[in-house]
DNA sequence: TATAATTATGCAACATTGTTGCGTTTATAA
DNA sequence: TTATAAACGCAACAATGTTGCATAATTATA
């Protein structure tokens, strides 16, 4: 089995993830570790970070991917967070919005094991 | 005003969107055209699409785009399809699935434009 | 403490997906 | 039939993400 390690790294990217209101891409967090680490180590730490499930992974309307931390979320199995991600058209920022438990109509054989739902439009920032 | 052109390449990749069951990728979409056209065509063919509401977009999981036709929703301005989009984690298809309404709750200052519910697993076919 | 094992990193190179500019071709209206 | 705007091809580029491999750092253990 394996064995996490804490690098200098690693702590700084989850840092900056969680220090942020907005998710975040990687050339985002790339852009503020100030070099502690290459690129592509920022790609290995956040795809051990969504592992270890400290941080989710969630695509914008235009299929970046976006690194938010796993604060309000006490999540069963990781089975549907309780909030929604709103996508802004203007500003690209993705933001988590707490919201209501969404009721499912599956049909059979169909297994589900995550729930993302995206809203986009215009945020309070934008529509000044 | 722009005058729309059905030209020969557009309804081609129309035809390769409608006869699938499943949303398809632009990639996968030029595997099917058997070189009609070039591969930046298709990427502004799809655009126009999108443009004239005779498909949709939606990124699956992985942040890869995908379009579908849109039959099923006879919507209101484009806004709040009623149905959601099934992502395979394990054979990466995307398929649409017809669900009830959802109810948001949006704080204010929020403009929503368009509801997004994904909801990833595995399909049918690959829980086998 | 020394050494082995394994985790994490850097670098280079590559793959995939999507975009832009520009000259040419083609479809449509008159 | 011809003018015009729309669509296209090609080349070049940009952004994002991945892989292989040698090296460095950390932890286990002898």
């Amino acid at each position: 089995m394996a064995i996490i390690r804490n690098t200098i790294a690693k702590k700084a990217v989850f840092e900056i993830i969680q220090s942020n209101n907005t998710a975040m891409s990687q050339t985002e967090i790339f852009a503020k570790v100030n070099n502690i680490c290459d690129r592509v180590t920022v790609y290995r730490i956040l795809e051990r970070l969504v592992k270890e499930v400290k941080i989710h992974k969630i695509v914008n309307i235009n299929g970046v991917i976006n690194y938010a931390p796993c604060n309000s979320c006490e999540h069963e199995q990781h089975v549907h967070h309780d909030h929604l991600h709103f996508s802004c058209t203007t500003c690209k920022k993705l933001t988590c919005i707490s919201d209501n438990h969404i009721e499912l109509n599956m049909p059979s054989n169909y297994f589900v094991s995550e729930v993302y739902l995206t809203v986009s439009g215009t945020c309070p920032d934008c529509s000044i």
